[in-house]
DNA sequence: ACCTGAACACCGTTCAAGT
DNA sequence: ACCTGAACACCGTTCAAGT
């Protein structure tokens, strides 16, 4: 009756919230700007509690552990994700909206993309994005459970397309990047592949911002398409 | 011309492997098993050290630093990844079989996940799909950049829905973990959600497994009919 | 109720020294 | 050419002790 369920903020009873001393609130908004300045390497404990002018250790009266800090951040990057009402604007509209919105809110928050793969999204502003989305796909015409596939393939197509995105930011946002030197090293790595070569001569790389937008778009009108064909069907 | 261009094992001149020694084949291999067995935690240098009988720092010799070797781990994953010649089957059965080949490799090695984020895949494994992936795209009748941007579309769907998997997996795999308490939770977490709620009650946490798979092959059937849209028009 | 510092058991990595 | 151990600068977390 009591085992505890799963390691989760959000499955235990929260703690309630006294007012001195810090908070959780404040302590969560020093961990997301730490994060987003550095990424996973510039959160610790120990700068966490500096920042905040506290011991290292004062923190654990407030969270569990740092996994169960990680959670909350997590939390509040999905509280960013926009999702606008599909009855002002249409299933597409609003799902379109809501793919291009939650990549931008991840490549804001690049550490957040580690998190998606550790830790189930069951925080309230998670639950209450899917809420939305949930009414987008059901305005659609989707029922039962064709409502939560059809929101489970547009939100895998989303981090699908912005996770390893992040890998690319992250390898090139290095101080000596340079590109010409880049472009050559993966010519040199993709040698015995010709048909692989070509795609890599098509001077993409010249822009590889607008080269991913045009991916994007093009993979989001396919999943739109697929989505639509199984509502007709 | 001689800056680094971007921190990985493969744009680099590879070290000439000579014989006696240790090999950095051996040194990944029992990387991968700890991997494997413990995840991201079970491997560290010391214990990496310790299972290959050698000092922890020995390993510096064959391998510039922890992150050169994940990418080499993670290369070999990519060699795991089933790549079936789309003139035997058509190119709707080729991409299928990929799909889900590169779910059941992921799944197997959940550590592979985090790495997706983290580092660009440019091993010789990797390039080595991609360029067969690209050539089931081509025999689909796709032409210049979009045989890329299909490929990035299919494989982001792919991680997008595995990835999260993984997340629940590491959850629910503890040892006093509860199925029943864990529904109870999320249906008390979810209670301000009606329509959330709904879905949570629709008795498919019975079998999750179950649900996963149909939800796996909804949205593969959905992204290839939209792929295969793209074509016609 | 809140905060502290000391202490424990770890990390990755460098480097001078060995063979 | 290969391997070593000592050492450095970190980690997350526990806990007895303070206020």
């Amino acid at each position: 009756m009591t085992g505890k369920p799963l390691a989760s903020v959000w499955l235990r009873e929260p703690r309630k919230a006294t007012s001195p001393g810090r908070s959780r609130e404040e302590i969560v908004s020093a961990a997301i700007q730490l994060l987003d300045e550095e990424g996973h390497s510039g959160l610790s404990m120990r700068k966490l509690g500096a920042k905040l002018s506290a011991g290292a250790t004062s923190l654990y009266w407030y969270v569990a552990n740092k996994d169960e800090l990680l959670e909350l951040a997590y939390d509040e990057v999905w509280g960013e994700m926009p999702v606008p009402d599909p009855g002002q604007v249409g299933w597409r509209a609003s799902a379109s909206a809501m793919a291009r919105g939650m990549r931008q809110v991840i490549l804001r928050h690049p550490w957040s993309a580690d998190l998606i793969g550790r830790m189930p999204a069951l925080g309230p502003q998670a639950l209450g994005v899917t809420d939305k989305m949930r009414k987008t796909f059901k305005a659609a015409g989707f029922r039962g459970l064709e409502i939560d596939y059809a929101n489970s393939t547009l939100t895998a197509f989303v981090f699908g397309m912005t996770i390893p995105e992040i890998a690319w930011d992250a390898a090139t946002n290095t101080p000596d990047y340079d590109a010409e030197e880049m472009r050559a090293s993966v010519v040199r790595a993709a040698a015995q592949f010709p048909d692989l070569l070509e795609s890599v001569n098509l001077d993409t790389y010249d822009d590889p911002q607008a080269m991913r937008e045009m991916c994007f778009d093009f993979g989001l009108a396919s999943v739109l398409d697929g989505l639509e064909r199984r509502l007709v069907t």
